[in-house]
DNA sequence: AACCTCGTCCTACTTACGTCA
DNA sequence: GCTGACGTAAGTAGGACGAGG
């Protein structure tokens, strides 16, 4: 099937969301031209082009420059008037992404350049740029999802611990003989953040110090476990 | 200088097709 | 073969921005 044939045919594409009303955006009926320009259909400007969007007037002048392969497989044949789906091969993902790494966004030049060595349309390439980032960015809000929900967990245990913690010190407190088993007061070292009692140890003792001279910020995003 | 229009590019959202389990 | 989920190409609306009048 040619591109000669792909672009002589007009298809009208009926967007179900629309119909149904679904989308708040799109307009009751949208009329699709497939590879030719509202210029070439209607034989000479400023008539019905004036009443399309830009995006459409864009897309059409990109369509000019690139029919050379057909990508695309008429819907007509049996019929419908579904919009057939472009699947790129191996090699075309693969340059594209290859070019992504190197820069998400193209300018003009660069998706000329891309769309020649593809053999698709410039609109083509622009649109996959558009997924991709859009995949991109999704990815990344996941991830970043996933990160928070880590926190957030860490966080709870930690507020669970302190809280039992609390409740351990204030037993304590209300039970007197307990004392008598306790190291004598001066030995004792007290957190003055946590307010958690600290051990005899040199070392925690130490500790107990330099809690004192510097007291110490939780960060639950670089240490989450950080907390004494 | 302030404004308006136009063209272009982008994001966000949506639709619909192809594939696969 | 049918079906639902999923990935993704493509359509659409609207905002931002720069150029030109």
């Amino acid at each position: 099937m040619g591109v000669e044939e792909e672009s002589c045919q007009t298809r009208l594409v009926l967007g179900l969301g629309s119909i149904r009303g679904e989308s708040k955006k799109s307009p009751p009926l949208t009329l699709s031209l497939f590879g030719e320009t509202i210029d070439d259909l209607c034989g000479g400007q400023d008539s019905a082009a004036s009443s399309l969007s830009n995006a459409s007037v864009k897309r059409e002048r990109d369509e000019e420059v690139d029919d050379t392969e057909d990508h695309r497989v008429s819907s007509d044949d049996d019929g419908s008037n579904g919009r057939k789906k472009l699947r790129l091969n191996k090699a075309q993902s693969a340059l594209l992404e290859e070019s992504f790494k190197h820069h998400s966004t193209l300018n003009p030049k660069q998706k000329q350049e891309l769309a020649r060595k593809l053999k698709l349309r410039p609109r083509q390439v622009e649109v996959w740029f558009q997924n991709r980032r859009a995949r991109t960015k999704l990815k990344q809000t996941e991830l970043d999802c996933e990160l928070l929900k880590r926190c957030c967990e860490s966080l709870t245990d930690e507020n669970r611990r302190l809280h039992k913690e609390l409740h351990d010190l204030k037993a304590l407190k209300l039970a007197p003989p307990l004392y008598m088993h306790l190291p004598p007061a001066a030995t004792l070292a007290i957190c003055p953040t946590c307010e958690r009692i600290g051990g005899t140890t040199a070392s925690s003792e130490k500790a107990a110090k330099t809690s004192f001279a510097k007291p110490h910020f939780y960060n639950p995003f670089t240490n989450p476990s950080a907390a004494c």
